[in-house]
DNA sequence: TCTAAATTTTAGTCTTGTCTAATTTTATTT
DNA sequence: AAATAAAATTAGACAAGACTAAAATTTAGA
């Protein structure tokens, strides 16, 4: 098994896998990870030596399909308890975050199958992220982002893009939540707010927000 | 907040406790905790400088104010979090323990209040132990060991002592179970061994039975 | 009471994961 | 292509928590 520390390295390697292509820097990492370089340096190492990495110093990092495997791992329970905590605790989506990063390194096969069961066997977490499968599959969200749709054009609401509690916050302040429908009226060129449709309302949205919605077209 | 570690030995001193009024010993401990003397004593004198346990060299340890409020705290996560496994996820009692002993670690005031919600604000766990309530509150039990019954007493049978997994198998063999009514039919005075009707059932439980589980009379 | 045994503590070491400061490698610029 | 900047690594240190071996203290026995 994995430690803490480990199991936090690989989910960070993953997500950042998608930004960095050809292997992800130690300086993201640390960012990422809210460390210093060369702790990174120090745990990469830890990794390579246990085949979940693929490393060549001063040449970025990547997950083995070891290391991928135990990431998707991590992050199905991460996504799970999250569920678990809006559907079942009664937590706002805002509140999951801090609480299922401690969850998702309990280590029993069995909670995670039961706790899948138990909820139904969800595919989306309350920020619309896809939940892996127990076998690590999950479906590629066909979605994109609200601020690539043109005047006039529709879409569902799917997911967020950052999932901070100010962002998140900030859409309950104004009843933007998943599954609403959403059509663009107006979009400026300057600026590249939007004026939107969302469930009957009709609002202003700037760019930060309109490229951190995901929109599911018809 | 503490560590994982400071928060088993809190918990494993709150145990002992018991049976030790005048202060844990090192050694107890040490068994207790599956770890050696001196690291024992390494550990007390950290919980001692956080005024956690009250501790004077080779004279054993006891839990300050702060200390036993600690202490019911992981206590009370610890069983609220079996009842969530057998109550909501299936687990048969004999296979909650470990995973508790995870769980039971998880920093989050909301959810220990939402999960005891949740579940009902249950009184006892899966193997009849008292829960402290969110002030730390729990009812002492008034219970006695089968042991101490004299034939042609009747009871309830409440809890269990040992909660090992063979203990907890070897009841789940024979249909004891919690709830059950219990009558001594005979007693051997040789060995201690006693005939009992548990349930409508007749059968003969060994000394080593009678003294772990406990009975609430009428 | 004095000694032997048991218990407990201390001293020094190890591992994990982190840090700072210094050095090395790679990337960029002129 | 050399000089400089940026990024990454190494070296050495530290804290937490554990260990072994040795020393100190308490308890028990003769």
């Amino acid at each position: 098994m994995f430690s803490f520390s480990e199991e936090n390295y690989l989910k960070a390697i993953f997500h950042l896998q998608n930004s960095y292509k050809n292997g992800v820097s130690t300086n993201a990492l640390a960012e990422e990870m809210q460390t210093k370089a060369s702790s990174v340096t120090d745990m990469i190492k830890k990794l390579s030596e246990k085949s979940l990495v693929i490393y060549r110093k001063y040449q970025g990092v990547k997950l083995s399909e070891a290391g991928r495997a135990a990431a998707i791992e991590v992050i199905r329970k991460h996504r799970l308890w999250e569920v678990f905590l809006v559907e079942k605790l009664d937590f706002n989506w805002d509140e999951v975050h801090e609480v299922a990063e401690q969850l998702e390194h309990i280590k029993s096969e069995k909670l995670t199958a039961e706790l899948d069961r138990f909820l139904g066997f969800p595919q989306r977490d309350p920020h619309g992220d896809p939940i892996p499968d127990s076998k690590g599959n999950f479906s590629v969200a066909n979605r994109v982002l609200l601020s690539e749709l043109k005047i006039g054009e529709t879409g569902i609401c799917v997911g967020v893009k950052d999932s901070s509690v100010e962002f998140l916050q900030y859409l309950d302040k104004n009843n933007i939540s998943l599954g609403a429908s959403v059509k663009v009226k107006q979009k400026e060129d300057f600026d590249q707010s939007m004026l939107i449709e969302m469930d009957g309302n009709t609002l202003m949205i700037s760019n930060q927000i309109s490229t951190n919605l995901y929109i599911k077209t018809p």
